[in-house]
DNA sequence: TTGCTCCTCACGTCACGTGAGGTGGC
DNA sequence: TTGCTCCTCACGTCACGTGAGGTGGC
């Protein structure tokens, strides 16, 4: 026989945990004293002690348990709550490698945006490689566009590959009657209604990264078309506007902190008719 | 302003949750009715809520979602709390993935057992293949076998590859002074004190499977014994005993359902001196 | 008047942990 | 007597859910 306080070494579990289990119906003592009220384990309790600890570090509750010990003889007579167990917890698991991958993929975004956001922007020549992208192409204001990005977001989930963007095909300024596309890289096919899947072509373009709110996005398009003449080239269509960090997964974010890559496609002077 | 149902039905919150939320402090109503007491919400009060949800999506506590609330405003002001957060949610994946990998586990070896516990056992001529195994050695009774596969499975945990065994190395059955060596198969070698590590050799052996108690494992060697004579084989040493299932992982179970594999190393008798 | 929406207690869930205040034998 | 071990309330944790019982405007 041992005190509740041998008992609780032995099994490496409280003394409030044991009141627990004994309150509960799972671990009663093997004898309590009447007159003092000590509570006295023995072999037996050890032994199913040690069946509650495994069981408890499975996860499973103290019902479950006391089920499990009530109907139980032999590991292979539990194998049914076992499985019903293992759905369970593989539904746990999964929920959390979900939370995970949400988490990288916020951390990941801010980290490379503050590190955008910390550098002076400077106009680039780039090639931007041919990409397959999922779009939606209207007629209206830009600021329909979120609604968008939210449908091919629910459209294409996992198989988006990158910033969305919105592609210009206005060759000047419109405000309630802009012609764009909104878009997403995609990584493959994916018939859905209403959206248009095409391939955008490899496209030398100058580019720069537009730091605030999109009401002041005229100032970057004029410092573009200006590096432009000055180079001897022509700008064509359709323009990009790509949506490197803008209101946040959680928060909206302050304005002007946004980060648009502006990138103007372009052909020599010379070689425009 | 929108009642409490129109914003619980607006933010697919439960009311008893706003009231929750209320309490705490993290989500105050924009305005609370003197009289009636009825509370009213805003459109602010929509984006807050909207935040919540998220947060709590990815699990954090209510304490936690006042706190990143109050003082950040944008998402890369809380990349600190979020990391802190994704180390925590690590963690629980990881025990999440044990747990499944122990109840996978058990439930593939009691399906296994099951299965040779329905079938009736036949004496089969088998050619063990070469093994690497990790041994224990030792004279004395066959009881302390279990404290040795405890000292094994510690010290090589995920390097074992299959059931663990006994080699019997006395020629005769002896209880007080057994010369046997206690062994797990393992994938790789992994010095460790007292512990051996060698290969058994490709073995041509007679094997039945015993069901019960080990006590009464000498009926099983008796028939594997006349077996041989009916072959005209010879017995060599050391012969084994593979637990295919004894005291199961959670319930020492019932000993007329342990099952163990008895080999008994052959050679022709002509070929004997 | 009935039905609907809202309100405030108060208690339950789950597996314990944390005191407070007291007892009995060495 | 002090210290140790044990005891029994009773309340806290966490994020709500579940009633009970009542109110006020349509």
């Amino acid at each position: 026989m041992y005190t509740i306080g041998e008992f609780s070494k032995l099994t490496a579990l409280t003394v409030k945990t044991l009141h627990h289990y004994h309150e509960k119906g799972l671990l009663a003592p093997a004898r309590v004293d009447r007159q003092s009220g000590y509570r006295y384990y023995d072999r037996a309790s050890v032994e199913r002690a040690r069946i509650i600890k495994l069981l408890r570090g499975l996860d499973l509750s103290l019902d479950e348990i006391g089920l499990i010990l009530a109907e139980c003889k032999d590991d292979g007579d539990a194998l049914e709550f076992l499985e019903r167990h293992r759905r369970s917890i593989e539904v746990k698991v999964r929920r959390y490698e979900d939370i995970l991958s949400a988490l990288d993929h916020v951390v990941a975004h801010e980290r490379e945006a503050q590190a955008m956001l910390n550098h002076e922007a400077h106009i680039e020549e780039k090639l931007l490689p041919a990409q397959l992208v999922a779009g939606i192409r209207a007629h209206g204001r830009y600021d329909a566009c979120g609604e968008r990005f939210k449908r091919l977001g629910r459209a294409y989930g996992f198989a988006l590959a990158g910033k969305p963007g919105n592609l210009v095909y206005d060759g000047e300024y419109k405000e309630e009657d802009a012609d764009y596309e909104s878009y997403f890289p995609i990584k493959r096919q994916k018939p859905a209604e209403g959206i248009a899947v095409h391939e955008l072509p490899e496209t030398r373009c100058l580019c720069l990264v537009h730091k605030g709110p999109y009401d002041e996005i005229s100032r970057t398009y004029a410092k573009l078309l200006d590096a432009l003449h000055e180079r001897g080239l022509v700008a064509s269509t359709p323009s990009r506007e790509v949506y490197i960090k803008g209101p946040g997964m959680i928060f909206k974010g302050n304005p002007r902190r946004y980060l648009t890559e502006v990138q103007i496609p372009i052909v020599d002077a010379s070689s425009a008719p």
